[in-house]
DNA sequence: ATTATCCGTTCGGTATTGCCGAACATTGTT
DNA sequence: AACAATGTTCGGCAATACCGAACGGATAAT
């Protein structure tokens, strides 16, 4: 759940220190932490911890909750995340294909960036309906259980995918969750033919995705984009409508990037 | 630009510096910095500033970009920023009628916090128009130069307007910008009677707003909501229409923080 | 080709400074 | 009212984060 803490030789403890403690307090139940449980949490002393968090709030990055003095995610945090996603290339340039996608589909539309074979969500647009999907943000995810994931996927060569489902481990999230290698081989296989791929309750229970993937300049894939929604029972047409829907969007986002529209072919 | 330095006493110095450097990045040139540069911004060695930003690196705060070594915000403020925006009770619950309001308007919706009088804009939803409105987030704004500011000033009492005009200053930011006090309070006469607020071209040219503000349990004002969009010439009637639609989802969310309508007399 | 600049990285030595622990202040609980 | 738990202040010491210099690599200038 935390951060990597990669063990360079010169690196300054103390703010690395306060990082974890950041990451503490976003990540803590909704109503904040309290000094006492923080210092529990992270085994350093009162007074210590009481300047770190004294120092942080100054900045912004936390703010307290009274009573029972309470710390919590501040305004900084949110102005430093926004300023971030708006220089992040993907979703600061897809920004308003993504909301014509929402528009038009009517659904929760999401990007991602490729990591390596691996998704990171950098975007995410809600749909007009009220139900509402969480996804957390500029986080590596599995790639198995999304339709993003598996449209990434399917622009890798196979050794790579398997290289990639043995290191990530295939975690079930549902009973429909793709477990086992040749399944997921099988699964990009179809991918490849339709040019978008589909999360059927893989990740969450009555949750149906579409995904599609895009890519940049050099031909490499770059991430992928896809819509989220509730399960109903639709027709095998109306998935692929809106299979193209996607694609024709992801591709939107190709041309923006400067990239050449994905190839037919299946990758060596 | 910068953030406050309060001058606290028990204060860690390394910490802050950190995050001053993280906001140096942040609000940086697209290409980012480089080492050298930030050492000519900060004053500090360039070994200090080394471990510093190899720190941040680590934590996913700042990231290299290849080639040139630059430095680039990180994946992490983004996560870390969603994370803050999702706790915040605001941005939170009221996603999904800005959403609403959006669609229904076509135009791009936002939300801030009221902040003794300021707004701090929270959250932000795109029309599906092309034209991007770019918001800073998280920072405390001028209240007289927005819709949503003028809508969480008219529910002050007249006396503290007074003094948030004189304290603030009226910076002129277009020629239709409101930059005298009797200007000021006329204008809040209207928004009372109206129960939105209009900004015409006040912030930048060419952009129209009409805001709204909803309240809480303890029936103070907790904010406003606002749609934006390219000025065109539009009827009074139409002007009016937006009004009350904004007005009405301020009121949505205003039953949603279970608090009471806005009153229809004017504040003492 | 050679030199000269500039930049990033490594590293030793030193004093700053951030940490600990204890004492004090404050709140809420039995 | 006394207690318990938490938040805040502060002195003293050791750690550590900074500085500055030196090295290596890359690019520009002569």
């Amino acid at each position: 759940m935390s951060l990597t803490h990669e063990k360079h030789p010169y690196t300054v403890e103390s703010v690395s220190r306060a990082l974890t403690l950041v990451d503490h307090i976003v990540t803590a139940p909704n109503e904040g932490l309290t000094l006492a449980q923080i210092v529990r949490r992270t085994g350093a002393s009162k007074g210590a911890t009481h300047a770190m968090l004294r120092t942080l709030v100054d900045h912004g990055y936390l703010r307290i909750s009274e009573p029972g003095p309470r710390y919590l995610p501040g305004m900084a945090l949110i102005r430093i995340g926004d300023l971030a996603s708006a220089r992040e290339p993907l979703a600061g340039v897809s920004r308003s294909i993504l909301t014509d996608l929402s528009q038009k589909s009517g659904l929760t539309v999401r990007i991602a960036q490729n990591d390596n074979g691996y998704p990171i969500f950098v975007e995410r647009i809600d749909g007009p309906g009220t139900v509402r999907f969480y996804t957390s943000l500029g986080l590596r995810e599995l790639p198995h259980v999304s339709s993003v994931g598996k449209a990434i996927l399917a622009e890798l060569p196979d050794e790579r995918i398997k290289a990639i489902a043995e290191n990530s481990g295939l975690e079930a999230r549902t009973s429909k969750t793709i477990t086992t290698i040749p399944r997921l081989m099988s699964e990009i296989h179809k991918v490849r033919l339709q040019g978008y791929a589909v999360d059927d309750e893989e990740d969450a229970q009555g949750v149906f995705c579409v995904g599609a993937a895009f890519f940049d300049h050099s031909g490499q894939c770059a991430g992928g984009i896809s819509t989220t929604g509730i399960k109903t029972d639709q027709s095998l047409e109306s998935v692929q409508r809106l299979g193209e829907l996607v694609l024709k969007h992801a591709n939107q986002i190709t041309e923006v990037l400067g990239g050449k529209k994905r190839l037919k072919s299946v990758p060596k």
